[in-house]
DNA sequence: TAACCCCCTAGCCAAACGGCTAGGTAGACG
DNA sequence: CGTCTACCTAGCCGTTTGGCTAGGGGGTTA
């Protein structure tokens, strides 16, 4: 990990004449540079800040206000905080739009991300250059952009379960971890001090939530939105 | 996904008088972009060709006889295939040292990927971007590379198991994407069209591989290795 | 206050699993 | 030729599940 980072970023480079000033937030200096790199062909786009932790990015978007965050939610082992982040910020800076970008393509995420105000969601291995600065320019303008098989997933996420999306309690996501770790519902039981049948009530809910029969199967759903 | 992309590669940069010439293999282009521009910082670097499939990996060593290919195995949908990419490489060009570039840690990967004749392993997320230069050159010089967590982990997996690491075998990685999709044995007999006994015998193997003791924890497992 | 949600617990029963032993075939390699 | 590996099948038995119904307590919010 590069600490912070926000060295990388000369403070005399803020760009106030650029059209669309950018904060980029991603733990992976690779990404960071290549958005970058990519974006800057675009005159008028300017990077302006990167961040590699959640704390930084709170920082980076308080000192330059950016017109667009793009941000990978996965910035340290908990996905849910990039989810907490985007509410506080899409409250706190209604003029920063923000653009995720993930590893891959989650329902669960996709949907809970929308919710809290994010107004693009692409994935970086299917993204092309040229439609990464047209996306950070369309989010800019305020429209909602979803990469190539988000927005069927999005429509089927909303539409499948009524009202609000399923989202996984603390407790539950306890308990999968220790199934993902080959335990018994007894071990996990006795691994966070409450009875088995605590740890098949949990699991229970789970599974209708990641609508999945079977703890394999939960542990694959759960570990494909990145929730482990 | 962007084809080929080779077209992003004026022939007439091909840089002949660079001391070190590299081909970058990813499905991603942010980070193919990225690992150019933080490369090419260092004088005496040259990207001379980006790729974004397999066939293309072996069309860009093929025409271009890099110094360093930097790669990560991951290009589709099956990771084995640059496994044994990477053993073609090194076989018929020897020249070419192989820098894998890896998005997670997997000990099954790791171990495989150096008998196959690979000379570095990274994590894209733990390298820093004067690692990589400093990497990219002690693999050219022929030196073993393997980033944050990586030695330790070979280590213990070229002493823990005897001789040759543990390779799940095709029908038993057939046997546990049923399984993570929450099938029954039963269901994967029928899949498969074998017997639920040939599931129960796959799926005891695979455990004992993956030092596992319950299916979800063999989903885990195989997840993590991007096995799925 | 009622309506929710999250958390916790109990018991039941059929089905599924894990761990084992003990076989068999076909192809590859030396 | 024997040896190896991947693959396939059978049966046994105790344990663990999945799915269910039916409760209680504490917190938040309308």
């Amino acid at each position: 990990m590069d600490s912070d980072v926000r060295s990388d970023v000369p403070l005399g480079r803020r760009s106030p004449l650029a059209n669309t000033r950018i904060v980029v937030a991603d733990r992976n200096v690779i990404i960071r540079v290549g958005l970058r790199s990519i974006l800057e062909r675009n005159t008028g786009m300017a990077v302006v800040a990167e961040a590699a932790t959640y704390d930084a990015v709170l920082d980076a978007v308080d000192e330059h206000g950016p017109d667009v965050l793009i941000i990978d939610l996965d910035l340290g082992d908990d996905t849910t905080r990039g989810l907490k982040l985007c509410e506080e910020i899409s409250d706190r800076y209604p003029g920063t739009r923000i653009l995720v970008l993930a590893n891959k393509l989650s329902e669960l995420i996709v949907v809970e991300a929308l919710r809290r105000g994010v107004t693009g969601y692409l994935t970086k291995d299917d993204v092309k250059a040229d439609e990464l600065s047209k996306g950070v320019k369309s989010v800019q303008a305020g429209d909602t952009v979803l990469g190539r098989g988000v927005s069927s997933l999005v429509a089927k996420g909303l539409g499948s379960t009524r009202h609000h999306a399923e989202h996984l309690t603390d407790r539950e996501l306890e308990v999968i971890r220790g199934v993902s770790n080959g335990l018994s519902n007894t071990q996990i039981a006795a691994q966070i001090f409450v009875s088995e049948s605590t740890v098949k009530f949990h699991l229970q809910n789970a599974s209708k939530k990641l609508n999945a029969h079977r703890r394999a199967e939960i542990v694959h759903r759960a570990a494909a939105a990145g929730l482990l």
